[in-house]
RNA sequence: GGACCUGUGGUGCAGUUUGGAGUGCACGCCGGCCUGUCAAGCCGGAGGUCGCGGGUUCAAAUCCCGUCAGGUCCGCCA
């Protein structure tokens, strides 16, 4: 039906006869003797032009015949990649015609999402979309090759699922066969893959599509996709190997440049220099700690375990509503409050309090604080004239996390600005927090292989127990997570002690694994890395409904098919199911 | 479950603080003119439940209450 593609045509062209075909993106009529028509397929826009007048309308179906020509002195586009050419003397043929579209097929303008949702494939004939959906083919082609490469197979693993009440709320299947009874979809093949571990894969990979039932966000979809990894007779570090050659892969796929080896940072260290577990490290801004600074203080606010500091560079600039928003976050984020402190000149700000070194501080706190605080603040965090002291004193892993977030609301960079600093955050402690019975939580999942120099400190001191359980971080975003598995049921047996994980109530979970592994399971470990983020930092986007096809809604509705929706009655009865009415 | 922000012709906005006739801007749409435009230009025209409901008021897009939808975030996401 066609010859050439519209956004390949170039100079190289000229001379030859093509049909290009696409949707009207333009129409410029001259009276009867000349109309241009810009038509656009997937590869761009090239200008057509019409000896003549031509009854087509934005948005219709055609293909057009003609001649590639060199464009005529003075009327070179330079905005358009096929600038320099124009197909001339064309006949239009109608494909099909178009009501006039909801929005201007154009990246030019915003367009409220619910409409662009409600009308997905206009939406997705922009240049914008069809560029985002590319570059998660490539991302996923990249991978895909990389596993390959390595020795992986790819292995389908069930949609339908047993439920397995553990971390993530999973969405149900009601069974028509069998009914009162439910499937759930997996909110990750963890099992499965580790089931095939046992079966003798050896290395096994998919792109696997996971579901949870759990409230959305911007890089938080119901349904998302992993590259799901799980080899056997591996180390942590195979691991690492396996899965950085992939992500750098994907980087040099889409990019065109392969980001350096991935280095890699102790979880400690990230919460303690980041005051978070995924740290961006384009930038610094890291915190700095204060505790010593204010030790015995008079300053009630600063009377803390821990109190700790950004500095944002030039943020004295900051207004004071701009300042209390900062605090209402840090509030809502946990703080008890925060301090800010405004470093100048010291003639720039009345009354601000001398520090011996030509600054002042200006801030509510400062006439609070002794001479020696005041200089110590300032030394210790470097601050010059027109920066901003942020503080935050708490415990000490509020006062981080609290900070680490200010640290990039404040200081953040653009999500797709360069360069991509992948991360490897390692030595994850195995618990994290205690159950309302008193138990330690699974950090990670409870399969996970605790650290072998703190095996040991199992029983005695769970809270200082690190496990082999990994992150991938790409510029702040979690990637992706993984773990080495337990694969010994004496080990695994003292895990679900410590987790109040009683012998019946295992087997009830997780009985088809655990038997699975009497008969013989091998050392494994693995990883999955999240597609939609991945491709959404590729794609510069700032939220991964850009780089999905048809994602939800924040309320998980798709204002395009109406989902979800009730239910007839008459399917319900099949099932074995019953409507309760909702409560009030 | 909670906090904040948004909702005005098909699209994007202004108008809301300080109530006074659906007033305005740009794009799009329809008709006409136009032989080198390219986000074409010129002339004319159509198009509105100011998200929805209630309240205050002589009078509400504007103030108050509620509600719905969307977004960002907290909780949640082993």
């Amino acid at each position: 039906m066609r010859t050439h593609l519209c956004g390949a045509l170039r100079s190289g062209d000229i001379g030859a006869a093509v049909t290009v075909c696409g949707w009207v993106a333009k129409r410029r009529e001259h009276g009867e003797h000349l109309a241009f028509i810009d038509l656009r397929d997937h590869t761009g826009i090239v200008q057509c032009v019409i000896p003549g007048t031509v009854d087509v309308r934005s948005e219709y179906v055609i293909a057009v015949h003609g001649v590639v020509r060199a464009r005529p002195d003075g009327t070179v586009n330079p905005d358009l990649p096929t600038g320099e050419v124009e197909i001339g003397d064309c006949t239009v043929t109608l494909l099909n015609s178009a009501e006039p579209p909801p929005f201007a097929v154009d990246d030019r303008v915003e367009v409220d999402e619910v409409i662009r949702l409600r009308h997905r494939y206009v939406d997705l004939r922009r240049p914008r979309m069809q560029a985002n959906l590319r570059i998660r083919a490539k991302v996923n082609h990249a991978l895909r090759t990389a596993m390959d490469r390595q020795g992986f197979v790819e292995v389908e693993t069930p949609l339908l699922w047993a439920p397995t009440p553990e971390g993530a709320r999973e969405f149900t299947v009601p069974s028509r066969l069998h009914p009162g009874s439910c499937y759930v979809l997996p909110q990750s093949p963890q099992l499965a893959k580790q089931l095939l571990m046992v079966a003798g894969v050896d290395r096994y990979y998919q792109i696997a599509r996971c579901l949870r039932d759990e409230d959305l966000r911007a890089d938080r979809q119901f349904e998302f996709s992993q590259l799901d990894v799980e080899a056997s007779f591996v180390s942590q570090e195979d691991v690492f190997e396996f899965v950085s050659e992939a992500v750098l892969d994907a980087a040099e796929a889409v990019t065109g440049d392969r980001p350096g080896a991935v280095p890699r940072m102790i979880w400690a260290e990230a919460i303690d220099r980041y005051g978070t577990d995924k740290p961006d490290i384009r930038f610094g801004m890291e915190l700095i700690d204060l505790s010593t600074v204010f030790e015995g203080t008079a300053v009630k606010a600063f009377g803390a375990p821990c109190v700790k500091a950004i500095v944002l560079e030039g943020g004295a600039t900051l207004t004071r509503s701009k300042l209390d928003g900062l605090t209402d976050r840090a509030k809502g984020l946990g703080a008890k409050g925060l301090a800010w402190f405004r470093v100048t000149e010291p003639e720039a700000a009345d009354g601000a309090g001398a520090t011996g070194s030509g600054l002042a501080l200006d801030s509510p706190l400062d006439r609070f604080l002794s001479d020696p605080e005041r200089s110590g603040l300032l030394a210790a965090t470097g601050a010059g004239a027109g920066d901003l002291i942020l503080v935050v004193a708490d415990e000490y892993r509020t006062a981080c996390t609290v900070l680490g977030q200010l640290r990039v609301d404040v200081g953040g960079r653009p999500v797709g600005e360069g360069p991509y600093c992948y991360l490897w955050v390692v030595d994850f402690p195995m618990f994290d927090g205690v159950d309302e019975a008193g138990h330690p939580i699974a950090a990670h999942h409870p399969f996970t292989m605790p650290h072998p120099d703190d095996l040991d400190r199992l029983e005695s001191e769970p809270a200082a127990v690190r496990s082999q359980a990994y992150d991938l971080v790409l510029n702040g975003w979690e990637l992706g997570s993984g773990s080495v598995r337990i694969h010994r049921a004496d080990i695994q047996s003292r895990v679900f002690a410590v987790l109040g994980v009683g012998e019946e109530e295992a087997m009830s979970r997780f009985g088809f694994l655990l038997g699975a592994f009497r008969f013989g399971a091998p050392p494994h470990a693995g990883f999955a890395v999240g597609i939609d983020r991945l491709t959404a930092i590729f794609a510069g986007e700032g939220s991964i409904r850009e780089v999905i096809a048809f994602p939800k809604t924040q309320s998980g509705s798709d204002p395009m098919t109406g989902a979800p929706k009730p239910l007839a009655t008459g399917l319900l009865g099949e099932l074995g199911l019953q409507l309760i009415p909702p409560r009030d």
